[in-house]
Formats: structure tokens, sequence, C-alpha cells
DNA sequence: TCTTGAACCTATAGTTGCTAGAGACATTAG
DNA sequence: CTAATGTCTCTAGCAACTATAGGTTCAAGA
């Protein structure tokens, strides 16, 4: 049995994070130290390794969820797992695409700076003047800040 | 002058939005009508536009608000100016070399599965492995979810 | 055995960049 | 003049954590 610093040393997830992940139902409640401490045995490491690499490929906690669920029934189609997934590569791929036009625009307008004053800025300039972009206009498109 | 429905609608930001700005001091308050509405004018459309922009193309509102007190002293180099841009310019090409990466993971996983059930899917059998992976293990430059 | 220090507990608030709602006032078109 | 739309402030919510405060439990050394 682990206590929670042992898991998440394990599985490379910090201590907040799991029981942040037992508050939204994503992990199950664990038994209890006779100290009322957490302790973990090799389904919850299992889960929560589960759960982390699916994070870094993105998916949505929601989405982590629904795989989760699917499998606990192995005997099922795999087709809603597959979609899920599929879901996720679209959604990785237009982010791809759109930071690809946003590092066109940010290489361009560095690259014709000459490296004066601000009021000769490229930089200023083309930040002040949105007229001849091609990019993504929707604000629902919008990247997360850096 | 124009209300703050017009200059979001010429500006393309919403109303929240830019009440939101004022709220955080990256845009000053403006003069208000005889019954308390906000009344912008040509300098507060420009500044908005500016932001606008410098968000599509996903520079943090902090680097933002530099870049717009930089705008502000027309004389001095640019220097800082670039620099910021240097730096949202490395972020996104970070970005974008972390997301293939994982779109190349999310193709090979959903490629190699023989869409049967749940205990053969290769989606789900990849996710609970995680061990023969190459990408990044820092959950610190872990995606948004999608 | 006692003590110290690390790890653990709960609960709350903060992060980023907005977005949505409630309930009240202002403006404008017909 | 009235009805519809727009605006006002304030508060709360989103994702996915992260940090802090103030307290408890545990393991190891003296
Ligand atoms: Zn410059
Ligand atoms: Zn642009
Ligand atoms: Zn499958
Ligand atoms: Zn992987």
């Amino acid at each position: 049995m682990l206590t929670i610093g042992k898991l998440g040393e394990a599985a490379g997830v910090k201590v907040p994070t799991i029981r942040y992940y037992e508050q939204i139902g994503l992990l199950p409640p664990p038994d209890r130290s006779a100290g009322n401490q957490r302790l973990y045995g090799q389904r919850a490491r299992d889960r929560l390794a589960f759960i982390r690499h699916a994070r870094e490929l993105g998916f949505p906690l929601e989405a982590i969820r629904d795989l989760l669920s699917l499998s606990d029934r192995p005997d099922q189609s795999c087709a809603a797992a597959d979609s899920i997934a599929r879901a996720q590569l679209a959604a990785t791929r237009a982010r791809i695409a759109r930071l690809r036009a946003l590092e066109a625009e940010l290489e361009r307008m560095i690259g014709q700076c000459a490296h004066g004053t601000i009021s000769d800025c490229r930089v200023i300039e083309v930040l002040g003047d949105h007229a001849q972009c091609r990019h993504d206009h929707d604000p629902a498109v919008a990247e997360p800040a850096a």
C-alpha cells in the first residue's frame, strides 16, 4: 500500500492533483489508515497512470472520465473509445494548424523589424494594424496564453 | 463617440471582455455619458484593436500590457518589444513541437486499433501503458485541454 | 521513550482570460 | 409614451490545477 506521496512519486503526479482528482470523482476514495491518511493499491496506481498519460496527450478530464468508464466494460465495442481518440486527434491537428499560422506571422514581423525605435518597430506596427492578416479571427479559437 | 456595444462590434471583442480589460487596467476608464454609460473615442478603438490582435497571436495579457506601455514611448528602442515577440515565437514553436509529438502518438494508437472490444483496444491499452513513450513527461508542459 | 521534522489532513482562495447571469437603469424607435 | 434593446454593477462559473493556512500523524534518531 502506498501513501499519497509515494503514489504521486510513482505516477509522476503532484499530491494536490491526486486529491483534486478524487474530489471530482476521477479517482475513487481510497482506504484510509488508522490515522485517516489515504492508502492506495495497485488498482489506483494503474488508474492514475492512465489519467496521467491521457492528460499528457491533451485529453480533457471529461473525455478521460469517459475513457475510464469504457475501460471498465472490457467486452463492449471500442468504437466509443476510438471516437474520443479521433476527436482528440482532430483537435490536436486544428491547434497545430492554427499555431503554424501564428508562427508565420510572428516570424514575419520579427524578421521585418529594423530594430530602431518603437515608432518604427514592425512588431508594434503589425499588432496595431490588423487589416492584412489571414489568421483566424474568431476569439473563441484563440490560443490559451503561453 | 462609441458606446461599448459599438466599440465591441468595431473591434470584434465582446462587451464583457471590454469591461474586463478595463477592470484589469488594460484599457483606461473611458468617459461616461450623462446616464453613466461608457463612451469611447478613436484612441480606445486603436488600443483595443491592438490588444485583440496580440491576443489572436497568443500573447498573454501581461505581455500585451508591456507592449502597450512600450508603444506609448515611441522614441525608445524597440529591443524590449522585439524580445517579447521573440519569446512568444519561441513559446509558439515549443507548443507546435509538443503537439506534433502528441499527434504522432494519437495517430499511431488509432491506426493500430483493430476496432474490436475494449479489452483489445489499442487506444485503451496505450493509455494504460506509458512505458515506451517519447513525449514530454513534465506535467507543467501539459497541453491545455482541447 | 521522547522529540523533531517530514508528510499528511481539510478547507479555502488564487491562477488565466474570459463568459454568463441577476436585477436595475438608460436610450432609442415607433 | 411605451416597449425593446442596450447598458450598468456585481457575482459566480469555466478548466485544471496550484498554493496557502492551520492543524494532525507518522517514522526515525537521541
Ligand atoms: Zn522592433
Ligand atoms: Zn494577424
Ligand atoms: Zn479501439
Ligand atoms: Zn505517450
